[in-house]
RNA sequence: GGUCUCGUGGCCGAGUGGCUUAGGCACCGGUCUGCAAAACCGGUUACAGCGGUUCGAAUCCGCUCGAGACCUCCA
């Protein structure tokens, strides 16, 4: 267990580079990944990043590290704009669905919570909740004032990042510069209440038609975008922690702001190790709900989506993103569901073939190998693709020993099941469905094969093919072997 | 406009200096089969373009073309 440890190399997002993952405390992991906003309901974009995080988190307990896994949930929608205009994202659902604002998240957290359920996500140690936290937040705000990193305007407060770049670099998780930040923004800002165009808002002043509003030092208010990561990063993994992760799209200004936040409040980096997964892409573009682009992980399942002509099991679509690097772009076409839908159920057989696979006194083949490769995939930045190229080998191996080509002991196929099952079910977080495994149906397909065997025994072709294209339509397929038939 | 990333065979997608036939799907041929499917074996198609560095580049550098992300809420 401890050589399995040892190997594992993350790509820090913060260096640019893989680096060799050492825990703060040996053997424990804590880890937060930013989480959705829930003023509408997750799209499978969302959902990437979300499953991307479970196969993180998935590896870590399976080499052995003990995880403390926090997601937050976004419920409170107070956002500022660089313009300084103010939207509620929340507030302005809420105000279109005739609830209260609270109602929306409670009602859309339902839905992603059942989401989890459906493509087999680990539930988070915990995913706690903005508006849970906002003491904590104001708290945070108060230190950072207090050590000089921000000012407080007519009732908001504003992180003044001029100052704050005279102690601590700003940009250096995005490489951004200040000096051009200016340069980069297509519109002029208006600054308002602001001294630099940088700066961002902390707390902001309640307007008088938010609907979500909370006391605090400097008047009645909502909190900024980016302190309630910080103030529940901290409350639930402590100033520093291992690994923080989310959407790409967020390293720019969340996550940077972030930094700010922490190293203004504690003076010290929250996060060792920074994780960015890529966009989900539809034709080459960004999954998203201002593009419209989007479809619904529950539309897919069900095939209720108009861009696909069927329905997808949930283990195809984690099969599908697992084919793909969490860094790396991925399109979504309906070509590549079929291929992934037809390659996990040959990885899926072969698991089935493997439990039944006659062992000999050799192996002809080296079973520790193939395990390594596992391990090595893995190990290598969560390489997932090469994981599944790894478990195709050993597929490869599986069917060529029950065609009598290779040959397997019974201890080492022990090993395989046990590191397949590990890393199909536990890492890739695959359910093997269907096969042969219904306790009512077995009985009853046997006896059918058992009489069409009777039928091809006799040559009768027209009843051998009448039961196999009957079997068709109800959606199961025969397949001949060399001694004896299968279905699935 | 600024910053950055990417461009791999019919599709999806790994790989970052020489030795990966990556892998999956598709396609072609073969073995097996009563036929078919499945499985197995073999095969085809590739590194956007141009130039440079190097004994050697898909991999490093430059330019061109193309695509995308971020700079505004975003996974």
């Amino acid at each position: 267990m401890d050589e399995k440890l040892k190997g594992l190399k993350i790509y820090n997002t913060l260096s640019g580079s893989k680096e060799p993952f050492e825990p703060i405390h040996k053997n424990a992991v804590g880890m937060y990944v930013c989480g959705p906003t829930l003023y509408s309901e997750p799209h499978m974009g969302n959902m990437r990043t979300f499953i991307n995080f479970d196969l993180v988190y998935r590896y870590l307990l399976h080499i052995g590290y003990n995880v403390k896994y926090v997601r937050n949930i976004t419920d409170a929608g107070h956002i500022t704009n660089s313009a300084g205009q103010q939207e509620d994202s929340i507030g302005k659902a809420a105000k279109l669905e005739q609830l209260q604002p609270l109602e929306i998240v409670y009602k859309y957290n339902v839905r992603f919570q059942n989401l989890q359920k459906i493509y087999n996500l680990l539930p988070p140690t915990i995913e706690p909740t903005a508006t849970a936290h906002i003491q904590e937040q104001i708290e945070i705000i108060e230190k950072i004032i207090e050590n000089g990193f921000a000012y407080v305007v007519n009732g908001s407060v504003y992180f003044d990042v001029q100052t704050y770049k005279k102690s601590f670099d700003y940009g250096a998780l995005s490489g951004r510069k200040v000096e051009e930040l200016e340069n980069e923004t297509r519109e002029l800002n208006a600054q308002g209440e602001k001294r630099f165009f940088a700066d961002f808002a902390l707390w902001k002043k309640a307007n008088e038609n938010d609907m979500q509003i909370w006391r605090s030092p400097w008047g009645d208010g909502n909190p900024g975008w980016h302190i309630e990561c910080t103030a529940m990063s901290t409350k639930y993994l402590g100033k520093t922690f291992d690994i923080h992760g989310g959407g790409l799209d967020l390293k720019f200004p969340h996550h940077e702001d972030e930094i700010a936040q922490s190293c203004g409040s504690s003076g010290k980096a929250p996060a060792n190790f920074w994780m960015h997964a890529n966009m989900l892409n539809v034709n080459g573009k960004k999954m998203s709900k201002s593009l419209g682009n989007f479809f619904l992980p529950q539309e897919i399942v069900e095939g209720s989506t108009a861009l696909f002509d069927k329905a997808y099991s949930p283990n195809v679509l984690r099969f599908f993103m697992m084919q793909s690097h969490y860094r790396s772009t991925l399109d979504l076409t309906q070509e590549a569901l079929n291929a992934s839908e037809k390659g996990l159920a040959r990885l899926t057989e072969a698991m089935e073939i493997l439990n039944n696979l006659p062992t000999a006194k050799l192996s002809s083949f080296d079973t520790q190998a193939l395990v390594r490769d596992f391990y090595a995939a893995m190990n290598d930045d969560f390489n997932a693709p090469i994981l599944i190229a790894a478990l195709f080998d050993a597929v490869k191996k599986i069917n060529l020993v029950r065609d009598g080509q290779e040959t397997i002991t019974e201890t080492d196929k022990a090993l395989l099941i046990s590191e397949m099952q590990g890393f199909v079910m536990d890492v890739l977080g695959l359910t093997l469905e269907g096969g042969q495994n219904d306790n009512r149906l077995k009985p009853v397909m046997d006896l059918v094969l058992e009489l069409r065997q009777q039928a091809r025994s006799n040559k009768d072709w027209g009843t051998s093919d009448l039961i196999r294209d009957g079997l068709k339509n109800a959606g199961i397929t025969v397949k001949d072997g060399k001694d004896s038939t299968s279905w699935q």
